[in-house]
DNA sequence: CTAATTCTTGGTCGATCGACACAGAATGGA
DNA sequence: TCCATTCTGTGTCGATCGACCAAGAATTAG
């Protein structure tokens, strides 16, 4: 079964290349940055991953996994909607601006523009991002359901704007909003939940 | 002084460039893309703009004056900072959304994703979105230095909120949310300003 | 008319893009 | 041992990138 067995850490190689990919996309990461990035030739890389696109892809896999996924652990391990709301926004405006790492979210920001060759990328990434959307507006419908907030809310209109802010700070991220401000403004965006409370 | 008339209208080549770079962004957009949208050969259009950034810049700037300008316009033509607040977010859900015209900002999308040669551009954007985030939590102190809303208000977070929906309206626009429910949206962030009235 | 100016056409420049072919080295299973 | 398999290193492929040059046509100022 087993050849030559390999002398990189593919794990290691796979964080480098979602670092480079966070930072300037999919387009503007090029073949010998990755090369440069990773510390391999490029035949190594198309060995082991098979082709940019693919390598791109588990990056982004590995970023759901574990810095994007805090959506997903929020509304698995907070008992309300309010407190599952509050921790994906507080997360994502901490996640988005951690030192050493890429500001902003990955999923916003690695594919917004493409040339057309590319547009699967762009459309992968933007499936990601109405998925959020979809599951922030159902949580919202869920609060409403189980009487967290009034029967009048408007669902829909509320989880679009909790899934506007969480995109929104991926750019101010990028911009250079700092963390502080960040969360200050998660706060104050928290409050538009209190107002609906029933 | 004037040599040989130019054969084409330089306008509407600025337009249709616009447009294109609006659509893919700077990067996601080549010169033979360009040649193709503009209906001329490039050397044409190096001598009518000069090169491919300044093109981009002069279509920037075009979207500035006639797209992007709503949230100056709102601010010099409406008296309250609620209604320049308000008209800056319902005219950007409109823009963003408007038949025919690509998805979400120019300003936004166009160069997000960039490799490390074009850095002066998204730096250049990334400038116009900054000055956007300062100006709206101007319009907020003003309005709580004028007694618009409650001494207490922290205009930075509250103003910081609406630059971060105004922007995360562009990534929502983009991904296909429709026109109605951005408007919907809007109407739900304004009542964070209402909460905060005098 | 002439000279200066500016645009148009057609072609081409070096660099870089993503992708892979090939040969040889290193391994495990039969 | 030997062979199938897999990895490594070097080299290069055609296509495309942004950029520009040279030559000629068209126009205007003088």
């Amino acid at each position: 079964m087993a050849g030559r067995p390999r002398e990189f850490d593919r794990d290691e190689a796979l964080r480098r290349a979602q670092a480079a990919f966070w930072e300037r996309g999919y387009e503007g990461t090029s073949m010998s940055d990755l090369v440069a990035a990773l510390g391999l030739a490029s035949s190594r890389i198309y060995a082991a991953f098979g082709s940019k696109e693919a390598l791109f892809r588990e990056a982004v896999e590995l970023y759901e996994r574990e810095e994007g996924g805090f959506a997903d652990r929020a509304l698995a391990e907070e008992s309300t909607a309010r407190e599952a709301l509050r921790r994906t926004l507080r997360e994502a405006a901490t996640v988005y601006t951690r030192p050493g790492k890429p500001l902003g979210c990955m999923v916003v920001s690695a594919a917004t523009n493409c040339s057309a060759a590319n547009d699967a990328v762009l459309r992968w990434l933007e499936q990601h991002r109405v998925k959020r959307t979809k599951s922030i507006i159902g949580l919202v419908k869920t609060a409403v359901a189980q009487r967290e907030l009034r029967p009048d809310t408007d669902a829909q209109a509320l989880g679009d704007t909790f899934a506007t802010v969480l995109h929104g700070l991926s750019v101010q991220a990028r911009d250079g909003v700092p963390r502080k401000r960040l969360l200050a403004l998660v706060d104050t965006t928290m409050s538009l939940f209190d107002g609906q409370r029933a």
